[in-house]
DNA sequence: CTTCTTGTTTTGTCCTAGACAACAAGGACG
DNA sequence: CGTCCTTGTTGTCTAGGACAAAACAAGAAG
């Protein structure tokens, strides 16, 4: 019993492969094989299911699953990222120090993690710590986690860890709002909060009023607390890892729900390469969201 | 064009009914009834997702959808709680304190709730924070979701401000490990994290060595990472809202994919009505959570 | 040699409709 | 009044078919 077998909704939770694909797959490719229990129920051993989420892993890079399936499994671990990374490594500068905290994550040292991010946080001051230590830091082992040298919980801890760092830093900042109220928040199956984190700490910098919802909005619910916090602008996050095609219905959808007064503000890696929208502003860099900040300002406060 | 139509994967998102089984119903009730766009495919009105989301809530509550679709939309939402709740405000103490604290959420003051619940949290201490506030705050937060007194994005709001407490007061903890190693974490799907956060400040307190992975991690991923940690227990937390069929099962498959030294904990409001297991110890109380830790350095300390 | 445009292949999602197991409810019986 | 059993109710699985959107490949034009 070595071997649990997993039915089709296990490989789907653990998989993020949906069951119309899994059963697609098996129909088209004949991969994969799973056994059936005594209803005819399909019965994923183990050892699928790992080869699986190994595809899914490169197919988020950017490799095609037809291809993924027809190579043997024992050359699918050699394979290396394929989609362009140009900007990849462009901070030189200080590579090795960052290197250094992620080996410290690598070697499963909570403690020691937290405290050198501490040091650098007293040492560089929020806004840089964020612009030149947790961003390149998050960036890397995203390109770690893809190419595989990071596992999935190491990345989930170095997750959970660095949101602490950064809810703490938020909270001692004095709160002397007099910025535009920011919603900061995500649709339903985006639940990377590390960015919204990130963008919260530059934006409560300058003094914008952010209200915080976590992840995972419905978006009717987001139009209603947009009203009900008045607030000025909605910003949303989408990762890298979130199904590009699906992002400018959500857009449109939203803005149609929003009161027309609210800014909608789409931001992080997963906006980088969607076409230009009237319906959102879309943000690909922090720069430019503290940027876009400054603009709002100019244009609202001499107005009103 | 002020009712966006929605299609069946916007439609699952937005209230947790899955594809199938809004197929299932428009099959079998007659409800939903979307039109088609020109590709034969389903378009919801909003007003029908909203009326969705309604039946899912109440749903929730112990109704039986049958009988929620055969009701007309205008009685739908004078429906109570059906469910049975005992303890239900079993703490007539405070009671008045803790409807304070949820009339600031309520009225989107996150400022003061922030600064009333550090006033609790440095005059109670970190324990009986946990215990006789934020615990029974967050019941409180789940019934009033329940009976629709409060909005989803207020129960958000809610939970992010209390996590944010959470973790800053855990991070003050002096980290003296001299206990077991601890996991925390959640399958996927289960994205409820104050109650992980909960325990971890009581286990913290008490000296033990916690290693927060966040949620939603895969099954088999959970078994790596207690490997790699050499965790001595696994403690996984089901909220309420989980489908609490699946318990079982994803506890006898972990409990495969765990080394054999490593205890299994499963706590949460998801296990209160889950029958005993050989897989792991069930856990519904905080009290029981910190009292299980005690029997573990009981069972274990002398032997070694 | 690059860039744009046009076919062609790949791939995911949606569709219908049937079967059945797990659960809840209601009734019979001790 | 509790316990067992029958009878609904409900969700999830199965099967294959269809089609559109994206990715690729090849050719044309600059």
């Amino acid at each position: 019993m070595n071997t649990p077998s997993f039915n089709i909704a296990a490989v789907e939770r653990d998989t993020g492969l949906s069951k119309d694909v899994l059963r697609m797959w098996e129909r088209r490719y004949g991969f994969p094989v799973p056994s059936r229990d005594n209803h005819g129920e399909r019965c994923y051993p183990a050892e699928q299911v790992d080869r699986l989420r190994l595809i899914k892993r490169l197919m988020d890079q950017g490799h095609r699953p037809g291809k993924l399936i027809a190579t043997p499994p024992d050359e699918l671990t050699a394979l290396t990222p394929r989609r362009s990374k140009p900007a990849m490594s462009s901070m030189p500068v200080e590579t090795g120090e960052l290197e250094e905290l992620l080996a410290l994550i690598k070697q499963h040292d909570a403690a020691a993690y937290q405290q050198a991010m501490q040091q650098r946080l007293a040492r560089q001051g929020l806004q840089r710590f964020v612009q030149d230590t947790v961003a390149p830091l998050t960036q890397q082992v995203g390109e770690k986690w893809e190419d595989g040298s990071f596992e999935v919980f190491e990345e989930h801890l170095f997750t959970e860890l660095t949101k602490r760092l950064l809810r703490q830093a938020i909270a001692t900042l004095p709160g002397g709002p007099r910025g535009p109220r920011v919603l900061l928040t995500s649709v339903p199956e985006e639940t990377h909060v590390l960015g919204l984190l990130m963008v919260e700490a530059l934006f409560a910098l300058e003094g914008a009023e952010c209200i915080p919802l976590g992840t995972q909005m419905p978006l009717l619910e987001i139009g209603r607390a947009a009203e009900a916090h008045q607030a000025d602008i909605v910003a949303l996050s989408f990762s890298a890892a979130f199904p590009q095609r699906q992002i400018p219905g959500l857009l449109q959808q939203l803005r149609l729900v929003l009161p027309k007064n609210a800014a909608l503000w789409a931001g992080g890696a997963g906006v980088a390469r969607i076409a230009q929208s009237d319906d959102a502003a879309l943000i690909t860099t922090l720069e430019q969201a503290v940027s876009e900040l400054a603009d709002w300002r100019g244009r609202t406060a001499p107005g009103s």
